[in-house]
DNA sequence: TCTGGGGTCCTTTAGCAT
DNA sequence: TCTGATGCTAAAGGACCC
């Protein structure tokens, strides 16, 4: 059977575990840049705030019905999540880290009973030990444990936060029940599409002909509605090696300037390079896109990107610049105002297994050379070290104007409990 | 004024070789 | 040498996820 787990709306829980004030109070957490909301807790739903809105749209909801509201805090979310998925390792060794928020678990040899009582001491103790609620769907197939996971949040009274679907009447009766728009890998573009010939619940998808599923949604349309049916086709998946590393950002305004531009690219790059000698992988192409405001309805939209192979594989900040200049070159137009711009490495190899090019080398100054600003950057902050095409000021600060404190992972935000 | 970022997989298409 | 069929690969874009 496979079990998923979900931490109950993650970011505002983690915002909650140390800031005991802010139970039952609606909060809601915002994307980079203060930009628009990710997290809501149950609170902030039920006033309507919906996922993905706009901040400064809702800013006036949030005063008047004193909506609790907090910038992005990875490091914080980030180690709750480690500390969450560690206990969960410890109830089977079969785990596959999803999200930073839900697990698959696999789990064998237990009788129906047995592993109830099993699920229920887990869920126990995560929230004992990290006071972060957790929300766990079983059944036979990856996607229908997506289904229970969905029951069980849905009526948490009656399922205690724990639904198995064990039986065949419980799997159709839990399909007659998902709308089409929930079912696990159907967007919004598929349920358009399903919801236009009269498709209104999973059930109805899964009485679909396997070759028009397969025509219209792909092999992967097809897998759904077998693992929906009960066959499974997926499996656990065990630690698998990044396969691309992006660093993307929107800018605060519009700029048309290429020396601004520029600046950027190369910043995006040259964190790629810390990124990739982080985890000791060297690139082998190089994909940089620039994109204009897709809001502003009133100027010409404007998106493209392009990849540049490399000559050899490397992670040297220096060269990835290189070729990223080169590359933003081709496919920036004068006087487009640009909002948007990212930087993608790919093909990515082990450092290690480094292939060597005939006749264009790498320069070997640059390994030593990067080893020694990476240390200087961990050791005395991040900008320490920067490059000539980086801006020294570092005018481009993200909003985050609610921030809360690095509460598990910094000594100087450590909590403090007084006496009254 | 103010609309995120980081991933995966699949299909289509164009170019090239056989 | 030309042509058409076929097959491969890589880029680009679209769909999805959290």
């Amino acid at each position: 059977m496979f079990a998923l787990v979900d931490c109950n709306n993650f970011y505002a829980s983690c915002e909650r575990v140390f800031n005991p004030n802010l139970r039952n109070q609606p909060i809601v957490v915002l994307s980079n840049n203060d930009g628009c909301v990710i997290a809501r807790s149950n609170e902030a739903k039920a006033l309507g705030v919906p996922m993905g809105a706009p901040a400064f749209k809702f800013e006036r909801l949030f005063k008047q019905k004193n909506i609790k509201v907090f910038s992005s805090n990875y490091a914080l979310y980030g180690d709750m999540s480690a500390r969450v998925m560690n206990i969960l390792g410890e109830f089977t060794p079969d785990i596959e880290i999803y999200s930073i928020d839900e697990s698959f678990l696999y789990f064998k040899g237990f009788d129906k009973i047995g592993l109830e009582a099993h699920l229920q001491q887990m869920k126990k103790c995560v929230e004992k030990s990290t006071g972060i609620p957790i929300s766990i769907g079983v059944a036979p197939t990856k996607t229908l444990s997506k289904v229970a996971n969905r029951i069980s949040k849905k009526f948490p009274q009656r399922t205690g936060g724990i639904y198995m679907i064990k039986t065949e009447e419980q799997r159709l009766k839990a399909l007659r029940w998902l709308p089409i728009k929930d079912i696990w890998g159907i967007g919004r573009q598929h349920q358009k599409r399903l919801e236009a010939l009269g498709l209104q619940r999973a059930e109805a998808f899964t009485q679909l002909n396997d070759d028009w599923v397969r025509k219209h949604m792909s092999v992967v349309g097809l897998r759904l509605k077998k693992e929906l049916e009960g066959e499974q086709t997926l499996s656990l998946e065990g630690f698998v090696d990044k396969k691309a590393i992006a660093t993307t950002r929107s800018f605060d305004y519009e700029y048309k300037d290429l020396s601004y531009i520029t600046e950027r690219i190369c910043s995006f790059t040259i964190v790629c390079g810390e990124k990739l000698r982080r985890q000791e992988s060297c690139c082998q192409t190089i994909y940089v896109f620039l994109r204009s405001n897709r809001f502003n309805e009133k100027a010409a939209s404007y998106s493209k990107g392009i990849s540049v192979q490399l000559p050899y594989p490397t992670n040297s900040s220096l060269d990835l610049v290189k070729f990223a200049k080169k590359a933003l070159h081709k496919i920036y137009k004068p006087g487009i105002a640009y909002k948007k711009a990212g930087v993608i490495v790919s093909k990515l190899t082990p450092q290690s297994a480094k292939q060597t090019a005939l006749f264009t080398e790498e320069n070997p100054k640059h390994f030593p050379l990067m080893q020694q600003i990476d240390i200087l950057n961990q050791s005395y902050g991040k900008h320490t070290v920067k490059f000539g095409n980086q801006d020294l000021k570092h005018r481009w600060k993200m909003h985050q104007d609610h921030l809360s404190q690095n509460y598990s992972t910094k000594l100087d935000d450590i909590i403090e409990i007084k006496a009254i």
